[in-house]
DNA sequence: TATGAATGAGTCTTCATTCAT
DNA sequence: CATGAATGAAGACTCATTCAT
């Protein structure tokens, strides 16, 4: 009320502040127990200047969701634009998807485990989304192409692998409660574990 | 309305009932968006009466999650009186997992994700079930103590394993609209490469 | 607020007290700017409790009309079974509709002036709101049959007047400010004006 | 949006551009239901604009009233400065009434029909609205004053008139669903009846 | 003169919950 | 055991209005 000096950030990025306040609270209440007004308190304005800024509370996931993949993207390309051998480089990219979700859980789990439910058919999740999981679908195929894979069906292996990592992903993140061992080694028997069920063994 | 003559099976189960109402919704529509009213409405009663049976919308949540994880400990114990191989009772027992999950979808669906944000305190988690992560660790044990696993730990292990395979579950029910292999293809490729990830292999 | 005994009226007849309270401030404020809340504070209950009764506020004005339409229609067609001259049926049929206008102007307001802006083509309007009409209609139709009328076209005739006394009754509801000289003298002259210009005159 | 290079005719009409989108707009959904965003996003400026022209919505509701009766004021003053026969100018007074509201259907909707709910004890109607009806009233006077009436009272008899004819343009404009006979024949109608209605006949 | 950002009150509506019957 | 009626709080969203620039 009244003028305030508000907070120094202002002006430039309260549509960001918005997006970082939803973030938070979607992931601690869930997206459908967080309402307009939640937010507005968190980033103290009034409820109706969300609206400058976001037609409506779809929206508000819509666009974290376009930031989350818009990230992993980037990062996940990283890893390809270089000359490593295949399974070198699958295994950087699965552990960076998996660090990716553990450096920005807020993003991981409005996107991959909220999101679901209430955007299913959205075209995020159909453009960019689906750009995403090409990327690890694309060095799968690098491996398969070198003859390193137990198989040569690179869906089958992307999305065996794909669905392993967004489960540790999803669990470090979410089951705050449940008694995991120290991080970095599960992740890296995680990975290990993949690795070596799915490339072909020598002999056999 | 009014009274109808109601369905035959009436006394004995309304809370059964009440629990099938609103674990479909659940589903169907989200935890937070089912309104006493409308599960009252699916089973044909007043609002009112669905607070002869839980004290509150929590207490049914509540009530689903300790459902599915008795049935799912039930299943999973019936794997462990059996003599088998240790490996081979754990590969059937990772797959049982699975199975459960997509035969129950909902009870799965509710427990393993949406609860999450509701619930993630409450003592269900930290009491049944746990119990039944325990009858997959149990299995690892064993496969431990017959020294045919990579390492020895059988945390780390478990924890690696049931990651995966709630990763799979998770995302074969709620990512409908994604472009699958064929599911059971699907299913064993992850069994195999968990499995062949995880033992120890000749030599060595 | 707590349970108060409530006025007497209660139990009985909560829907029609919210058909009159909205009906009332209908006319005061117009349709628009009354809010469920307004009316639901003026029968003293809380805004969800006008919804136990009607869907919506489009259903309370649209209720309103079928009231209005329903009492009127009976009226007009009291005179309709009578074997006086048709001319002077006619004659009463038109104070009779202005009278009606005059004791319900809440009513009348309401049904012919406000809720054709938003109901326009709602059904009560094609139903029960042309059967209104027909009574006048049919009025106008005795005189033609009678030959007394300056022509013989019927829908020309009805129109006609119905569009007068509809412009009287709704100028002596609405316009409160305006010096009208003494009502009934006024209504009078409108009949007697219309009467004389619409009836075959001997000679000429 | 941003600045564009306007419209031409800027500066000077941008007063009398709101007032054209506001009635226009006032028509189609109702006062209450235009917001000044609306007008604003119509006329392209920002809302805050409007304020530089009119205080508040209301005094852009009274504006368009002030201008309806002005030019209907006018247009009736024409009529008088003619030297017909009294009854003819009355005669071409009642249809020309009509006609400005067939020809200006937005004003006479805003004013005559939804600013009541709004204005009602504005001093528009009690100041510019009397004046129009003052014309009418003139026109009877010097019918009655030639001696062509059937009483005296002009107030009885421009009373009787102007509730007629406004009840005709009412229901011509806002009931747009009904099915009149072909306009000028009932507009026609409307007028010889009233005339023939209240003009003095030979003998009795 | 014009704007963009912001607000506070208010819109309709839905909900979990209570309670007298 | 079951209900029907009611409520208070909250939901998303809109609006007239203000004001610093």
């Amino acid at each position: 009320m009244g003028t305030k000096q508000r907070r120094a950030r202002d002006k430039a990025g309260l549509r960001e502040e918005i997006l970082d306040a939803a973030r938070t609270l979607f992931v601690k209440e869930g997206y459908e127990s967080v309402s307009i007004r939640k937010i507005a308190d968190k980033v103290e304005y009034a409820p109706g200047t969300i609206y400058l800024y976001f037609r409506d509370k779809a929206e508000i996931l819509d666009s974290i969701c376009q930031e989350t993949f818009a990230k992993l993207v980037r990062r996940m390309e990283a890893i390809h634009h270089d000359s490593a051998a295949p399974l070198d480089k699958l295994r950087r990219g699965l552990r960076t998807y998996i660090q990716f979700g553990l450096e920005n859980p807020n993003h991981y789990v409005v996107t991959f485990i909220q999101a679901k439910a209430q955007l299913q058919d959205r075209p995020v999740f159909e453009t960019t989304g689906q750009k995403a999981f090409a990327c690890l679908r694309q060095g799968v195929q690098e491996c398969v192409d070198a003859g390193v894979m137990v198989i040569d069906d690179g869906d089958e292996l992307a999305q065996t692998l794909w669905a392993a990592i967004h489960g540790l992903t999803s669990v470090l993140i979410t089951c705050t409660g449940f008694p995991f061992i120290e991080q970095n080694r599960l992740i890296d028997r995680m990975v290990n574990t993949l690795i070596e069920g799915v490339r072909r063994r020598a002999k056999t």
